[in-house]
DNA sequence: TATTGTTATACTCTATAACTATA
DNA sequence: TATAGTTATAGAGTATAACAATA
């Protein structure tokens, strides 16, 4: 492209699904991170805190089968939230931990909860309540059949 | 979650449209993954080669401008593409390089570009015409308005 | 002054392997 | 034997800062 001050390049990949799903996650990803910032949390770490909230002690196993985290990836993560005095442990038996919400976790959780919706009506709000879920439906259909 | 061999979990994310594409779209990128490393390639490194593919001599930073990809990152990713044999570059003036396939790069570029079709079919195939070009333009309007 | 390309660096996410302790 | 949790480590991808050379 030698001599172009517009360079609009032709991209084969624009017209393909997996590549404007790889986009739209990825710019989707960055903003809500800027969003958790403001609460110090990454968007795992949120995600991990709303799963507490909705459940009835879960271990960091459990979680990370849900989300699709490696127990060697949800280790530094539980203690990071629990240094940050968010979530405590407590002994389910001799091996694992059941995790609870701290009374700031709770807020941080609700918090975090609320900016995750925020930040999806921001983005989807456009859409008609039909059209969001199908679209719901239709990722969720790509990765959890099979 | 103290006694439960099949333990699931409330997962609050499951209906939320974000949590959704993030999902689908990290399955699907590590599906692409290991189809393109049999050509030896990331995803990232055949989107450079079908760009190149489907232009007249793009430097790197007009790949970079398309892909979303920053010069620091463009340098190490075509360096690694000229090591492994599949482009070189020409120099267009003093400071920039048009990028060129070589003959190996034309044959290995022609092969991503049909493992991505193939990957495409393999996960949207059951969508027909119309679902997935709605899906295609919802998608892109997501990261290319605004 | 702005742009191209490079190097150095750091952070996040993800992955495997190896280990201890417990069921 | 299988599971829970941990540590170490490595590879992507992405981010900023700083620099030299050129437009």
């Amino acid at each position: 492209m030698t001599d172009q001050t517009i360079s609009t390049l032709r991209n084969p990949l624009d017209t393909r699904v997996g590549y404007q799903l790889r986009r739209a996650s990825s710019l989707l990803m960055a903003r809500l991170s800027e969003r958790l910032a403001q609460l110090g949390l990454s968007p795992t770490e949120a995600s991990i805190l709303v799963l507490i909230e909705a459940n009835d002690a879960p271990t960091q196993s459990d979680i990370g089968r849900v989300l699709a985290i490696k127990r060697a990836n949800m280790a530094p993560l539980t203690s990071g939230l629990e240094r940050k005095g968010l979530i405590q442990r407590e002994a389910v038996d001799g091996r694992s931990h059941g995790l609870h919400l701290t009374e700031r976790g709770v807020e941080v959780a609700s918090a975090a909860r609320d900016t995750m919706i925020a930040h999806e009506e921001s983005h989807f709000g456009i859409l008609d309540d039909e059209a969001r879920s199908l679209l719901t439906s239709t990722l969720k259909g790509l990765w959890s059949e099979r």
